[in-house]
DNA sequence: GTAATTTCCGGACGCGATGTCCGGACGTTG
DNA sequence: CAACGTCCGGACATCGCGTCCGGAAATTAC
């Protein structure tokens, strides 16, 4: 157990420390285009010019490192995506669309990676899922809210159209990331935006 | 090389080829709740109540197995979709959504792992991607259609709007089928309809 | 200065899973 | 009977994971 009052790492001059560089360094190979699952310790250390047995050191295993790498991505982007409220309007959601699109677009590896051993990896889906549940309950209740206030549909149903502005939504902009030219970004905002102002939030009829 | 004219197996009475033991046991794992990954090949041949040799003389590896499982997963299901056109407007779509549904249910479980793999493996997100890219021709083209007839607003983007509906809507179904209690089927088959209808097909307004 | 402590290296180990190979058992086919 | 195809059972090399330990190097404390 390593005393408080003892700097981790008190001479800068020193390379960082291994943990800093492995994380790097993992970023590096998945920004390459690596994926997490093929990537191997030993390649990760390689990159990172660190002996294989100073990462377990650091990490308990290969999902930790991917957790650690995790770190506060969903916390901005969920930040970003709830400043936005439907009195805002479709302009407001398109904009906060795009927002949340050079959000993606800067952490488009480690979501990839996320994304990518959740569906094998309880303790990652887990972690995914939980995080996904920000957005869903702050969804639902908006929804609600909406239809108290009679803008929305009384005949909706708040939990699927949850179900397919988040969970749909959420893979539809990791698919516009990672395979689609940043140029369309705007044209993509325009249209997640319109689909579910009109498609939900202002659904006509009925 | 076989000859032709002698039969594969012209007796009936056997219990039917390693083979397919080892298809349905897999079938039978991921069923269970397994995961493809963590999925061994004793495991498998255990539950087939084959040799581990043998599978290697009916599967190049795992991915072939899986693959092989995937078979006409796709085409099915294509079928059913592209069944609908505008024409039938969304109480049509609503129902061809609850087939959908129903199609996706029955085959969960290789779906899933399909959707797993394909995250890691190329050659299965390839498989995975080209069968995608039927869906995806296809409501380009009716959406451009739809725009030359002056049904849908011209401003859409048919491409933006298509990864949208294909891609989140592929990733809410499975989300549904794997997570959802059935009974919220029609409610989700309905939202979906709508969402796509109203904020793509019949989109309001500009 | 020296000693203690932290950090990292380098390599060993056991483990489990993969994919290959082969000898032999069994039933079918001609 | 003999040839053939299918399957079993086990041996084998290989690879990646996670653990462990002795020692080098640098930093800190005294």
């Amino acid at each position: 157990m390593p005393s408080i009052t003892r700097r981790r790492s008190a001479k800068l001059g020193r390379p960082t420390s291994a943990e800093a560089d492995v994380l790097a360094a993992t970023q590096r190979l998945l920004a390459g285009g690596a994926t997490f699952t093929e990537l191997g310790v030993q390649q990760i250390c390689t990159e990172a010019g660190v002996a294989r047995s100073t990462f377990y050191s650091h990490f308990r295993d290969k999902t930790d490192l991917l957790l650690r790498l995790a770190g506060r991505l969903m916390a901005t982007s969920f930040d970003v995506t709830s400043a936005w409220q439907p009195a805002a309007g479709v302009e407001g959601l398109e904009e906060a669309f795009l927002q949340v699109i050079q959000v993606y677009r800067r952490h488009a590896a480690v979501r990839r990676a996320l994304a990518e051993v959740a569906t094998y990896d309880s303790a990652v889906r887990d972690y995914f899922t939980a995080e996904l549940h920000q957005f869903t309950d702050w969804t639902i209740k908006i929804l609600r809210a909406e239809q108290e206030a009679g803008r929305t549909p009384a005949g909706l149903d708040p939990v699927s159209a949850t179900r397919i502005i988040v969970t749909g939504g959420e893979r539809a902009l990791t698919d516009q990331v990672t395979s689609a030219d940043p140029a369309s970004d705007p044209a993509f905002a325009r249209e997640l935006a319109h689909t579910w102002w009109h498609g939900v939030y202002r659904r006509p009829g009925t």
